[in-house]
DNA sequence: CTGAAAGCGCTTACAG
DNA sequence: CTGAAAGCGCTTACAG
């Protein structure tokens, strides 16, 4: 019964079975942990599975069990060459995604993750050959339009992320009023800034009309004046930041004493093309994004910004897809809280306490959300 | 005939049949464009496709065919807790995935995106998981020893990124040797450094490895002399930088003319922590990186470093995955070439020519390797 | 506790 | 060109 050389070859389940010398049944038994098998069969099984290496064909299981235990996770490539090297913006999704795929290992799920070009013809047949390999999908921004999505829904659980709950969907969002309210009341109130801008981007994504809806509210409310026009468009890149600045310059446009970015990326692009141009920042300009992503705390200044739970919003993702297929179907729309993140790219003063000692080196590190990085607490009405 | 309201259900190939009123074998047929059926019949077989929104169920596919169509990528999660935020190291995997991910969508397949945490016991059992679900594993750095993967290359077809060959594996890598040497003269013949650290980055990683030695044999050649020591010990992180050069200033330790770190995230660290302590780059000290990571040419000085082409990296893994699964096996070990990117942490200066207009907008998008970017082609000696 | 057998939803020779 | 049927590798009632 030695196996020589092992030729690389794939066993089944019958393998296993004559090898141990019980039933296919037992040893699926055994693996499954079903049923209390006597010691002896399992001894007889387990050995059997390790001489021969054995590993269930996950398509049989699925087959036979109606679940492939496997999620789909969709975002949308920007405006890049397959094969460029931007991928910038990808931090934030990734970041989601790995809060997703650490949720699903705790089922013993695991992620498929696919990609959509922004100009590729025919999103919706990509999906459903995707649909046909995973239990449940979950979508990231404005990979779909919400009319594509309730026809989706119709074959396979779908979850977005920062999008819009459909009659056949769910949503995970932060609470981007909450995080944009605090960000202006901070360079209104305690900076004292009359003007600012917000830097938008793509006009078709839920977070970035939030909070530009937000901004002017808020900007309103606490009579400052906000700056509109084609000039303040942006699309979530560095360089798309880049660019809005370097155009309303050239065209001898006028700054605002604040730029809100739509998100970091963009605000990373702002203060790229600022100091370039000689503007100091936060000085003549101050400048703050949107996400918390890792660099913003690396830049110079540090970026004042607000932290989304990137995270446990995608946790939250998968628990929801989990609910929907093993029960009936969950909350509809999660709103997570955010964070005020204040550093110095707003204007406020280089922090001492931070320049030096342990606290400073934890900072680099990852500071804990009541760690020496200097926040507020959210004001948000919903939790996750 | 008229689908009323269509609860909720899943249709199968009998219920398109039935719905066409032809065999399951037809629209097997129709849909794999197999045979050459009647243009009635495919149109019958469309129609109640279309009408049905049937999706072939993947598992059921896989369990017929004996293709599953999905490879599985595995990496390690640096030391973080699962829901903390630093991800910085993901970068590089990421844009590696996005490679494999990108190639494995022109033969059909799809991605199965697993991370295993530096810590996690049994990586092997999680491995034989995902093994069951895919055709073929690609590893990342580090993911598992090497006589693990013989072991579980008698399962699954095996590439790993950034390791080394084995009798039942393949592997892609870039350049390391020849990366290495250009920045090193770089640095002692064009700027006329004759001190240099290299600040190294785990001691099982094989790419760390030939950064050192190729280091260490390149600045003795060029007489120049290299600082060494615990001191100089990073972990491929930014905090692991930042660390290693506050604890070396600390402890009163001479830094040298020049750092040259393991990667991209660890010079970010260390210039970091070098700005804190009010000690100028390049000015003072140099520092230069390894990856081109898409923050490099945004810091202040922008980073000098190398480039890795990680997207071809990726696609390659998956080809030589794909080869392996139709056919017999491929090259066994595929070195890539890398390129210098001259920036300013070295001590080049600023290029007043990039300092505006259109070129210089191209750059913060991201420039070809033939762009604005000083650079210099590789000298590699393998190819793709 | 264990085994024989049906069934999961496809694909594909094999006849017709 | 088309259909009936076998088979892919599992899981799980159902008998024993």
């Amino acid at each position: 019964m030695a196996e020589a050389k092992r030729p690389r070859e794939i066993h089944t389940i019958y393998d296993v079975a004559s090898h141990a010398g019980v039933s296919i049944a037992s040893v699926s038994r055994v693996l499954n942990g079903q049923g209390r098998p006597r010691v002896e069969t399992r001894e007889r099984v387990m050995r059997a599975v390790r001489e021969l290496a054995f590993v269930p064909d996950g398509a049989a299981r699925a087959l036979s069990n109606g679940l492939k235990e496997v999620v789909g996770v969709v975002f949308r490539r920007g405006n890049q060459t397959p094969l460029a090297v931007e991928n910038e913006c990808l931090l934030f999704i990734n970041d989601i995604n790995l809060g997703i795929e650490i949720a699903a290992h705790h089922r013993g799920f695991d992620v498929l993750v696919s990609s959509v070009g922004v100009h590729d013809r025919d999103v919706s047949t990509r999906l459903a050959a995707i649909a046909g390999k995973v239990d449940g999908l979950i979508l990231h921004d404005r990979t779909l339009p919400a009319s594509a999505i309730v026809r989706h829904a119709e074959t396979v659980p779908i979850v977005t992320l920062a999008g819009t709950p459909t009659p056949a969907s769910m949503n995970v969002r932060c609470d981007n009023e909450s995080g944009m309210r605090q960000l202006v009341r901070h360079l209104v109130l305690d900076h004292g800034y009359r003007s600012l801008a917000y830097l938008a981007a793509n006009a078709d994504s839920p977070d970035n009309r939030a909070r530009s809806r937000a901004l002017e509210a808020e900007a309103s409310a606490a009579r400052a004046h906000v700056r509109t026009g084609r000039a303040w468009q942006g699309d979530y890149s560095a360089s798309g930041g880049a660019r809005a600045i370097e155009s309303l310059l050239a065209g001898g446009g006028e700054l605002p004493r604040a730029v809100v970015c739509a998100n970091d990326q963009t605000a990373l692009g702002v203060m790229h093309a600022l100091g370039r141009r000689g503007i100091a920042v936060p000085g003549d300009v101050a400048v703050v994004g949107f996400d918390d992503i890792p660099v913003a705390r690396h830049l110079r200044p540090p970026l004042t910004t607000v932290r989304q739970p990137l995270r446990q919003m995608g946790a939250c993702a998968f628990d929801l897809i989990h609910a929907r297929i093993s029960a009936g179907r969950g909350e509809p729309d999660v709103v997570f809280p955010v964070q005020l993140v204040v550093r110095e790219s707003c204007g406020c003063a280089h922090d001492p306490a931070r320049a030096a000692g342990p606290q400073d080196e934890r900072d680099v590190r990852e500071s804990l959300p009541t760690g020496p990085v200097h926040m507020r607490s959210s004001d948000a009405s919903a939790g996750g």
